[in-house]
Formats: structure tokens, C-alpha cells, sequence
DNA sequence: CTGAAAGCGCTTACAG
DNA sequence: CTGAAAGCGCTTACAG
């Protein structure tokens, strides 16, 4: 593990002159740098990344700190983020923690080793994100609103989706509509049911409880709570379902075919992302279309420029979002 | 940011006090240790961890470093990581490279950041993997057996998985069969392949220079390919195709019944990876089980043992695989 | 243009 | 039981 040390040895010069050659300083002259990158070459030299840090230097990395990483929607994200970053020459690790664990990537964040980090992990809280801005490092939310110094977020418009869902089965003339939530602990779900439900409400249509399932975001969740639902409630069901994300939304559909039922015949079904995957096999869902790509890109791009110093955070953005109507949604059943 | 240093001077003690008391090093009485203990906690203190690898401390860090985290497979690999390493307290961190990319990732590993990494990435070339080795970073790799210091392999028998392929579809009858390969840098279809080819072969068939298709692994690449086979090729086509993984054969699914053709009775289709997805929503699809969850547990054991001095590498695992016979393979139609 | 020296935050023999 | 000191691999004023 050759360290400059050895290359100075080997150079006949001393250690400091390494650290500017390998820095490309103009304060070392054209001959001494190309025998010095030589010689590091030979030796296979590479800087040793947490001596540097130790410095107070850049890395050139970027954190992303998830707490799942299954599904259609997080390699998606992941592809936006790396377009964007890679173009400034930056590279990207993954802390993926379990959901159940204390934040151990908040030490990490610490420790700065990394520049800076892009967070979408519910299980790191406003405190943690307190501990982070106060040291300094600059954070982008990707799953909230939160205002302090050297934190932003870039979210997309829950809220709108909602109610863009909303409207949507209302015009179709769905009275009796259900949702189903991924997970309680996301402020993405809850802005996609406040919007859901506000906008029901306008009209003065409440959601009943027994309409309300949980799915846990997975297909196989969705699949599981609408079984039961279907088994549990016979023929007294709602017309429509709001699912808080596609994959959901696809499990759901399995188990109202198996039931025998129509869609949207006895029921419809509306999901939320956009999931590329719905194009080829499922049913043509109605969706909301959810940025996620550019989501990934933009949240980067915020990233880069307080790394640059070009912003100091506090920046919140809020991306759109569009109602794809497809054939999973239709007039309800007569009742 | 708290220091040892920071500590010390609250405390009234030097900092190697403080260290080995943060260390809870018998050296120390358990007064100052809880005095310092509670300092520390007060200035919210965590340690520097490049400071601590300078010193050649572990980190309770493991790395993954793939080129793709998209599709189903990879987030039950990492889940089987992550159940693994967690029960032996360490976390996970991942290196997606984008795959065009110089292998950046063999920088950091070189830093040792991480204690150890799993390695599933084929632009990661064998020079690369020597350098590690040569470094001491203990390295498990996932897709292929490369012997050196240091170095593990746990794969799964992508041979196997094609010979059986290929003896179902003989024994059904198949005689002109087709094959849609992943990636051709991919060891792991390479050996997918060559299972499929030398067991037709020894029963006197060989694949014609047609029939082979390039999938690229996905989706959309498999109905891509499918799509303008069968477009070119009307009905001279192949009876069975034995797709690289899931993905693609899903994705040639579509294709085919697009086309107006029926699975199995015009086209039979065998995946391999056995995704959890197939079992809601696509096709039945015959298909060849791959335990990638135990392989990420079983890999990420073979590292810890590594790791724990238990092990000096050079192991090399191979799990076992089976057919899983569902309603995409049957008898060949009439030609 | 080059080098000696201090320092980043920690660990760890060694001495007391 | 505690502390002074060296050192991990690097960077960077400062002096020459």
C-alpha cells in the first residue's frame, strides 16, 4: 500500500513536494511533477481518502440514505441521481438501513464521509436532521419539507395527486371510494390521502373507515389487503380504490380477479407513481405520473450547488404531477 | 463537531483518557469513565471514523458494489446482506457504478472504507480484484470463481440451471429451441448458456445462429427482441426459448402474445431467477429458482468469517438450484 | 521551485 | 489508574 512517504523515497524528494505534485500545484516545476506521477504510477498510488478527509477535503461522493430499496420506484431515483452527478464528477454510495434500526447512518453523515447526502428514509427524524445541519452538512429531503440552514427539499406534489385522483372518480361518479395506505409514517402517503380525502370532503363525501386498508407499499401487501377485504364485506364494497402507490395497486387487481370481480366494472382502481413495469404486463392502470427520474436529477442538482456554495439551503421545491387515465377506472357499478 | 480533545478539556483529563474510556478499556475507573461518558453524550460526541481508520481500527462497514440495482433481483440479495450482517453489527453501504464508468469503486475499497465488500459487478475486472487482494481487503465475489489471497467466491450453479432447462424442453419434446442472452460480459449467463447448449448438444441438437437473441436483461429488452424476431422471422421460428432471466422472459412474453401466438402451445418460455413477481401477476412461468437471498446471506457469511480471522479466503461456494415447472413450457406444436 | 514542520482526530505502547 | 508522546497519511501555510 504505497503512501507518499514511499514515493518521496523513491523521488529523492520531500513528502510535501509529493502532496503538490500529486495536486497538480503550479508551485512544482513540469519535471519534478512528471517524475513524481510516474513513480506514483508505478507504485500503484492511491490518495488514501480519510487521511484527506481528515484535512477537511472533498471527496467528490454523494450519500444516499434510503431505508428500502425494493421495487420499480427506487432504481428509477437512483438512475436520476447518478445522471446528475456523475456529470460533475461525483460518485454515489447507498446507505440502505433496515427500517427498525436506529439511524446509524446519521454517524456516518457525521463523519462526513460523505460531501453531502440526499435523505429519504422516514426513520431519520427532524432531530437527526438537526444534528446533520448543525455540523454543516448539506442535506436534500427528498420525502419532506423541512426548513433549516443547509438542509432543502425537493418533493413532488402529494397533495395534488390526491386530488387530482379525487376529482377524477368524482366526475366518473364514485361515491362510495376507498384508500389504501402504504405506510403511516410517510409524509408522502399522508399528502396523498389529505388531498384524496380533502377534496371528497368539498363535495361532501367522507371515506368510512371499513374503506380504509393498509397495503405497507408492496404488491404483495396490496394483494393481501384487499383479499381480505373482499372476503370480509361480500357485496358491500366500495366502487374505487385509491392505492398510495402502483405496486399496490397491481396486488389489488390480483386479488379482486381472483374474486371474480371486474375491473372497472365492480370496482376501479387508481395507483400512484407510474411505474415503467405497468406498460407491458398489467392492467392499463390509472395512475398518477410521479417525476421520479427528475425527482432523483433535480434533488441532486440542489445537492451540487450547496456543495459549490451556490446555495446555502432552506430551498423548497415541489414538483408536478399529472393524472394518467388508463383502463382501470370507469363509472361505478350500479348499487 | 466534538473532539476527544473538546472532552478532555471539560473533563479535566488528558485525551488518551479519554479515549481509552470512550473504548470502556479496563485501564480506566468506572468515575472518570461515566464522568466522560456523560461529557460526551452532553457535546453530543460521536467519533471520527477516518481519524479511527488512519489508525487501522475497524469500521463495522461492508460494501456491495454492483452496476444495477434495478429490477427485482437485487433487493432480495441485499435483504439476505443485510440479515446477515446486521446480526453481527454491520452495515451496509453500496456501490451502484454506473457500468460505462472506470471502476471508481475499487478506489474506495482501496482506501478500506468498508472492512470487506461483496463484489457483483463485472466491470470490475480481474486486475482490479488483484489489487485488492494485494491490499488485504477481503473480497467475496458473486458472479464468478476467481482464486487469489483474500478472495471468496459463493455463486450459485448457473450450469446446472441450464442443463435442466434443456433436458425439460428435450424431454417435452423441443427440438429447434432459441436462447435470449442477458449480457455477454455476464460469467453468469455465459454459464446459463453453456448448460443449455452442451446438454442439447449431447443429444444432438445445436441451437441455430438465428434463434440466439440479446435481451439485455430487462424487460423492455427481451420484448424488444422478441418483437422483431418474430417480425422477421414469421413462422420460422423456434419452439421454445430458454430466456437468461425473468425479466427478458417476461418482456418476450408480451412480445409473443402481442403477435397473437399462445404460451405454451406456439412458444414455450423458461426464465430463470424465479422473482416473487411472477407469482401475481405474469404467466405462470416455468423458470429456474435462484436462492439469491441466501446467496447475499451466505456470501455476506463467507466476509464475515473472512473478517473475523476465521477464514483467509480462497473458498468458493457454489448453491445449488432447481427447475420450477409451471404453465409457460409444453409440448412443442407441429411444424 | 522545494522542504521542514504543524496539524487534522484518533489509538496505543510506554512510563509513571 | 492516568498522561505524555508518537504516529496513521495527508495538506498547507511558512521559510528559504
Amino acid at each position: 500500500m504505497a503512501t507518499i512517504k514511499d514515493i518521496a523515497k523513491k523521488a529523492g524528494v520531500s513528502i510535501s513536494t509529493v502532496s503538490y505534485a500529486l495536486n497538480n500545484s503550479s508551485k512544482i516545476s513540469q519535471k519534478t511533477k512528471e517524475k513524481i506521477w510516474k513513480i506514483a504510477n508505478e507504485l500503484n498510488y492511491k490518495p488514501n481518502t480519510f487521511a484527506r478527509s481528515l484535512k477537511g477535503k472533498k471527496r467528490n461522493l454523494i450519500g444516499l440514505v434510503v431505508h428500502e430499496i425494493r421495487g420499480p420506484y427506487y432504481p428509477e431515483l437512483v438512475r436520476g441521481i447518478q445522471d446528475m452527478i456523475d456529470m460533475y464528477g461525483y460518485n454515489l454510495i447507498i446507505f440502505c438501513e433496515l427500517e427498525s434500526k436506529e439511524a446509524t447512518s446519521v454517524d456516518f453523515l457525521s463523519n462526513k464521509i460523505v460531501d453531502g447526502a440526499l435523505l429519504l428514509s422516514s426513520h431519520i427524524n427532524k432531530k437527526h436532521i438537526e444534528i446533520l445541519s448543525k455540523k454543516d452538512i448539506p442535506l436534500v429531503l427528498m420525502d419532506r419539507k423541512i426548513k433549516m440552514p443547509k438542509v432543502s427539499s425537493v418533493i413532488i406534489n402529494n397533495h395534488k395527486g390526491g386530488k387530482l385522483v379525487a376529482r377524477h372518480l368524482y366526475e366518473l361518479g364514485h361515491k362510495r371510494i376507498g384508500y389504501m395506505h402504504g405506510s403511516l409514517d410517510s409524509m408522502e402517503n399522508k399528502s396523498r390521502f389529505d388531498g384524496f380525502r380533502s377534496e371528497f370532503k368539498k363535495n361532501g363525501i367522507s371515506i368510512r373507515r371499513k374503506d380504509i386498508l393498509m397495503g405497507n407499499f408492496t404488491e404483495e401487501g396490496g394483494y393481501k389487503a384487499m383479499k381480505k377485504y373482499l372476503e370480509e364485506n361480500g357485496s358491500d364494497i366500495a366502487t374505487a380504490f385509491f392505492c398510495a402507490n402502483d405496486e399496490m395497486a397491481i396486488g389489488a387487481i390480483s386479488a379482486i380477479k381472483e374474486k371474480g370481480l371486474s375491473i372497472p366494472q365492480d370496482i376501479s382502481i387508481v395507483g400512484f407513481d407510474n411505474i415503467l413495469f405497468s406498460t407491458y404486463t398489467t392492467h392499463k392502470l390509472t395512475t398518477v405520473k410521479n417525476p421520479v427520474y427528475d425527482l432523483g436529477k433535480l434533488a441532486a442538482y440542489q445537492l451540487l450547488n450547496m456543495l459549490d456554495g451556490k446555495s446555502s439551503g432552506e430551498v423548497s421545491i415541489e414538483l408536478d404531477v399529472e393524472l394518467v387515465i388508463r383502463e382501470s377506472t370507469g363509472k361505478p357499478r350500479k348499487t
